[in-house]
DNA sequence: AAAGATTGACCAGTCAATCTTT
DNA sequence: AAAGATTGACTGGTCAATCTTT
């Protein structure tokens, strides 16, 4: 086995410096979800899926998929949220395998609350902590390193962050 | 409350992205972990700051500090790890109230053996994936949101993922 | 047998309570 | 009372087994 080639001095600030950066970032995201809205940021990751998609309604397994979560892990997690009333299951006509995961007006609701928070939250410690060539070089390194990892496989309901509906609503494009 | 500034295209790619990247990232280094030295991310974090400090002992609030954990969840990884002999608790002489974590020949043999295929890994899937001027902005970029964060009141012992001992070692400095 | 989904047992982490030493 | 550390109960996630429909 070669000797292996340690990282020099950027290279271990950029990985030590990712793994700090999430672990931080995540906490205090979640800390401001939990306090603001109530929700985890499980919670949100689901909720804002679903409000993405038409009707508010998607199968367990393409919701799975978009959130890169196990079907194990979505079943737990959506049966809790049942209980809560923010989703509810139903059966899928047509493939009587296939269950629907579909938001409820009071998942609407938390939702649509939740995210103008959210965003300002994400912004105050992520985004407009950084300059816009920061940003943009960030969105670069991700893309790339996505892709590399597979998860190129572009979410079947796009990505879990985002504000609420894009649809229904007036508000400018939220992306 | 005034209407939320949503995020741009590129906001939200790096937003995303970085969730995303974090996630696949942080399970495909895992994954390689554990298949090749059967050691949870957890148990190298603690390895790794041990193997840098002189003698390879720290008090638990140190170490804890260090990579970020409460004391709580640090006790019960110490304990397991106690278990399979990587780590040793010694009572802290001077003061009554502390505790040593120390490094076994075993734990000290584990992370010696682990690092080398762990760096590797983190090139494989991250550094090597990205031109050098990415690995340089990664570097910017998470330095100051850490710092923003409040996780720049920087570590006792340095970062956790880093190589084995930079000391008695004859290796060129790893970090 | 494969796809869609759920379940239960188990493991890891959090939170609040506790204990000891300073 | 504060600092250092541990403990136990609870919550969330993983893994393997299961069940139904295709």
């Amino acid at each position: 086995m070669a000797t292996p080639r340690w990282l020099d001095e950027t290279e271990s600030r950029a990985w030590r410096g990712h793994l700090r950066m999430s672990w931080l970032l995540n906490a205090a995201i979640e800390r401001d979800l939990l306090r603001q809205a109530g929700l985890s940021h499980a919670d949100y990751y689901v909720l804002a899926s679903l409000s993405e998609v038409e009707g508010g309604r998607l199968r367990m397994s393409e919701l799975a998929d978009g959130i890169l979560w196990s079907k194990s892990r979505l079943s737990h997690q959506v049966a809790r949220m049942e209980a809560r009333d923010l989703v509810r299951r139903e059966g899928c006509a047509g493939d009587a395998r296939g269950t629907f995961c579909v938001l409820t007006p009071a998942g609407r609701r938390a939702i649509e609350e939740a995210a103008p928070d959210h965003v300002e939250s994400v912004r105050r410690h992520l985004l407009d902590v950084l300059t816009p060539e920061q940003v943009e070089a960030l969105a670069g390194i991700t893309t790339t390193v996505v892709e590399r990892l597979g998860g190129g496989a572009h979410p079947v309901a796009s990505c879990p962050v985002d504000p609420p509906a894009n649809r229904k609503s007036t508000r400018p494009a939220p992306a």
